[in-house]
DNA sequence: TGAATATATGATTATATGTTCATATATTCA
DNA sequence: TGAATATATGAACATATAATCATATATTCA
């Protein structure tokens, strides 16, 4: 059993991926880099829902982003979390 | 982007992983099958706390028991769930 | 059968979480 | 500079969730 702290950071990390639109999201960055009013747009919510739930992301370093004049592009952070979206889905559909 | 069906299973999926008591279930009994009053000894917690918790766990298929007199045993359900609690941990472990 | 033990469950409560709304903070460009 | 646009943020509210407590439901065994 690891460390109360090792066990609760791992809470937190799945936690990101615990709610329909952050997954939205992840999806929606899956396929290109974007910008929060496209994201919006993409995954059907406000801006300022989509604006809240990438700060979450960015806290657990999920996505990196870059600014670009008025707009700020957002991106998957490495590997990991398409490998994990991938296995979460291999076993929901085996039900 | 898959369909909203999905999109909501996934996260739904994930939501077990993201509660330290939850994770700290998944780890015991990455070890061996255990009973209910052992893995609420190894966690820390009341049994009733645990029992409510396995239910979330068996509902998710995340695992599957088997009934022996008065115990019943618990035991992880597939190789999915270990492979993705290893990715998370590599997640935060690089941070 | 009745006591003891293991587990499950329902109700309650406190806390956490996601969205909304209003507004603040850049940044561009006329 | 001032209007327009993109994004971020704080407060408030409604909902979801986890733990606790009391109790129900097996199951064993004397």
């Amino acid at each position: 059993m690891p460390k109360d702290e090792i066990i609760y950071d791992l809470a937190e990390f799945f936690k990101v991926f615990a709610d329909s639109t952050r997954m939205k999201i992840i999806y929606a960055l899956m396929e290109k880099e974007l910008c929060v009013c496209d994201i919006a747009e993409i995954v059907g919510t406000t801006q300022s829902a989509i604006s809240h739930q990438l700060r979450l992301l960015k806290q657990s370093k999920l996505v990196k982003f870059r600014k670009e004049g008025k707009e700020v592009f957002y991106s998957l952070d490495d590997d990991h979390i398409e490998e994990i979206v991938k296995k979460g889905r291999e076993h929901i559909e085996e039900l």
